[in-house]
DNA sequence: GCCAACGTTGGC
DNA sequence: GCCAACGTTGGC
């Protein structure tokens, strides 16, 4: 299984709206690094969703409930979304400040890139992502 | 194919 | 609201 970081800002859509949704496809991609990432997912891949700006946390972990294809929000172009659906909501958020403090942590692509918003994260990451939710 | 200009994202 | 980072565009 790979592992996974997803932004959203919680004004355009927040980790409530997609518990209320059950799932979401991650619309509106429009850079090729994220696409790419987004292309190299696999069914059951676990994601992390993370609040830009308002909170800048991570709130939550989904999977991925149905692998790419293409951007209904962009026709005729060459841009693909996936499914998510969430798994769990984190006990404790783990916010930036905390990321950027953490050993483990600070090599994230979310300190390192801030601006790409699909991201790989590594499964040593991704166990202490989960570790410090509890 | 290079690079300057410009636009967008996101942290502060 | 500012500004740094970085991706994209377009002129040459």
């Amino acid at each position: 299984m790979n592992y996974w970081l997803v932004k959203s800002e919680p004004t355009a859509y927040s980790w409530d709206e997609l518990l209320k949704d059950g799932s979401t496809s991650w619309t509106g991609v429009r850079n090729y690094a994220a696409r790419n990432h987004m292309r190299a997912m696999k069914k059951g891949d676990h994601v992390f969703f993370y609040h830009s700006n308002e909170g800048k946390e991570i709130v939550g972990l989904t999977k991925v409930a149905k692998e790419f294809y293409s951007d209904p929000t962009a026709p005729g172009e060459d841009w693909s979304v996936v499914e998510l659906a969430p798994v769990k909501t984190f006990k404790k958020t783990i916010t930036l400040t905390q990321i950027k403090e953490d050993k483990r942590l600070k090599g994230m692509w979310l300190v390192k890139q801030g601006r790409l918003s699909v991201m790989p994260v590594t499964a040593d990451e991704y166990e202490r992502i989960l570790e410090l939710s509890k």
